[in-house]
DNA sequence: AAACGAAGCAACCGCGCTAAC
DNA sequence: TGTTAGCGCGGTTGCTTCGTT
């Protein structure tokens, strides 16, 4: 019943000649009704792939490339308070998709944290006894199907906490690449940063 | 220079949630 | 109240590029 696509709709790589007709067409109609979008704007794709281009690629405040030390450590905190919710984490890095910010972490950052002898997954020492899960005694293992749904404890417990303040259906977020720091919720995640900032400088205060 | 493997990244897939009817 | 369609998310796949032998 969902997602049942025309033998038609085109799959693989946007070519260029695509991405012009999307950016034109939203550029004229705006963004919205992305089952429909393909056909209006003489796409042979999905919409759920227009979709997917649009905001991973051709939205102009994406700012694609580099990464900076800043961005690095931020999307570091975010993570540990919130696990793979990667909607979110992009949320709060300003013109950074999830899908980068997903693709990042499990390139370089999940690897930089394990080199320092830290599980990425549960951001405590690999050495740490209570780091340790039978389900993944074997960290290199990272196509572990498991592996990918684990969540730290602290993360469960700041993502309830969070879902308390945010009650409108948990982890969405209306649109990855706004901001409304005003609101209670981005209040709350910006304390939460800062508390995580100060408890690393001073471990004992835990 | 060619072959092979690893790494990086764009795109796809399946599922869950929500709104509309 | 139940069903359906649309949207968005996280996980996974597969292609391309880069590095090594």
């Amino acid at each position: 019943m969902r997602n049942v696509l025309p033998a038609s709709v085109k799959k693989g790589p946007w070519t260029h000649e695509e991405d012009e007709l999307l950016s034109s067409y939203i550029a004229r109609e705006g963004e919205g009704q992305w089952q429909a979008l393909p056909k209006k704007a003489g796409l042979l794709r999905c919409g759920k792939s227009c979709r997917l281009r649009w905001m991973n690629y051709l939205r102009p405040s994406v700012k694609r490339g580099h990464i900076s030390a800043d961005e690095e450590d931020l999307i570091i905190r975010l993570h540990r308070l919130l696990g793979n919710r990667w909607s979110l984490i992009a949320g709060r890095i300003p013109g950074r998709t999830d899908n980068e910010i997903k693709n990042y972490w499990n390139t370089h950052l999940s690897k930089k944290l394990t080199s320092q002898g830290i599980d990425p997954k549960t951001h405590k020492p690999l050495s740490s006894p209570s780091s340790l899960n039978p389900n993944h005694n074997l960290n290199h293992s990272s196509s572990s199907p498991d592996q990918t749904k684990t969540i730290s404890t602290n993360s469960q417990e700041n993502i309830s906490n969070l879902n308390s303040i945010n009650p409108h259906s948990g982890p969405r977020s209306d649109d990855n690449l706004s901001h409304s720091p005003d609101d209670g919720f981005s209040s709350f995640l910006d304390s939460l940063i800062n508390d995580e900032m100060c408890s690393e400088r001073t471990p004992t205060a835990l």
